[in-house]
DNA sequence: TGTTGACCTTGACGTTGCGTAAAGGTGTAT
DNA sequence: ATACACCTTTACGCAACGTCAAGGTCAACA
């Protein structure tokens, strides 16, 4: 497959600018210039796009992309796996400052308290890293161990509350599959209301939501004996009565 | 309390320079300036530097971000709902990511297939938004739902593998367990290996992982009954038994 | 066949958000 | 009194493009 600067530019979600400005600094020039003058990119060229897009997502800086991308011995596997545990890291990073958001939140709607370095946390990324070339150990031992535990602290608050909310569905999902297993109709109103509440459950251990996942997950709550033994307790069923109601909640299943 | 710029900046984890460039360009002003000519911040400027550093983290521009800090009907409670409704999108941008890269190396490494367009997942970020505004319907009906229904079956391919992963790990730690019940010795070998298993486990759901989160989902195992009757199906007194391996592993409880 | 209209090209200047001197004043501890 | 870590303003530099401007290309349609 062949692209011109626009095509790939939509392909790669970046401007043409952008295209133009990389062949410009000689970090991604085109497979050839065909008989008008026109940039025409290839299957290399996509990839090394792609290695490209990967580094600055991290922030990295376009000349050392260049240095990196064109060196000889450039291990695409290994670059890749550098990237992933960054990325790791970095989602990391924006669950703290999501923990931070939801904090203040709670702070200025009056509720806990919060100190002028906590409305911080999650924006300080190589901080830490400085202040270790910086002060060493001196300063690591005292503002470090802080930084982790209070860390620590917040995610702890973060397992309270979700626990609590948890449980809280928890129950309510089971009340609620109770009373529609009376109706002995999935497709009915109460058996969907849990479907939906079974949904609002589960992105508390996922972020991602789909509705093939959902389905997957109660085929699962069949299959797995785990899962199975939990939902029947009170009643047999239970499990294969939820596994349609998700069905036809998430339209995998019709009517 | 009140801050000199570096004391404000160190705080914040900024330059000066960058304190001094806002109270500049006029989006935040100290709260005084003393006699020597210093900019002296107090709790206010705290405060709204934190609101400006939620903005500028979600990408947006300076110029705009004053526009909305220095508006008379500045709602900060509503201003951070939305940092964190933007932030749990970047978190799923994030994941689609990291899901690209891991594909991309399994790709590499000479496996799955991958096409072109799925090779920038990921990174396209209001790409939809905007296709959206310039090709309408048409598009959307053909390259949103393919977008959609792409990143879902990414999802079901993650939740496949997580899956297989995860009731795996669950068979060993139960059998673990078994075999270190009958030592009696929540300190022992093989209940601290149960231990250790169950904290990969855990890292299936949670994706931060501290000791004294472990910890505390250690202690809702036994209060959970839940969670009690699925540990103590075989045999009575896993959970508890669990729960002291686990105090024992992440060093909460001594001995 | 001509003429839209969506492509492509090369300049070239503008913008954002700071980094980085340079040249100098302040505060306080030794 | 002198060192040293602060603070100030002014000013030029830079990365990574955005944004015209002025013009050539290509497929389609009247």
């Amino acid at each position: 497959m062949e692209y011109t600067v626009q095509k790939l530019a939509r392909l790669a979600g970046i401007s043409t600018r952008t295209l133009r400005y990389y062949d410009e600094i000689g970090i991604l020039k085109p497979a050839r210039i065909n008989s008008s003058g026109y940039r025409i990119y290839s299957q290399a060229e996509v990839d090394l796009l792609q290695q490209i897009l990967f580094f600055r997502e991290l922030g990295m800086g376009l000349e050392q992309i260049k240095t990196i991308v064109t060196a000889p011995a450039f291990d695409a596997v290994k670059a890749l796996r550098e990237h992933h545990q960054k990325l790791l890291e970095k989602r990391v990073q924006l669950d703290l400052l999501i923990a931070n958001v939801e904090k203040t939140i709670a702070h200025t709607e009056g509720g806990i308290e919060m100190t002028d370095q906590e409305k911080f946390t999650g924006f300080k990324k190589k901080m830490i890293d400085e202040n270790e070339k910086k002060y060493g150990k001196e300063i690591r031992e005292k503002y470090g161990n802080e930084t982790v535990d209070r860390s620590n602290a917040k995610l702890q608050n973060m397992t309270k509350e979700q626990y609590e909310e948890v449980t809280a569905l928890s129950e309510e999902i089971t009340q609620t599959l109770a009373e529609a297993m009376k109706t002995e109709d999935p497709a009915g109103e109460l058996a969907q209301k849990a479907a939906e509440l079974h949904k609002e459950w589960l992105t508390f251990f996922w972020h991602e939501y789909s509705k093939e996942a959902h389905a997957g997950l109660a085929q699962m709550y069949v299959e797995d004996e785990r899962f199975k033994a939990y939902y029947d307790k009170e009643q047999p069923g239970t499990a294969e009565f939820l596994r349609e109601a998700i069905l036809i909640y998430t339209g995998i299943q019709k009517k």
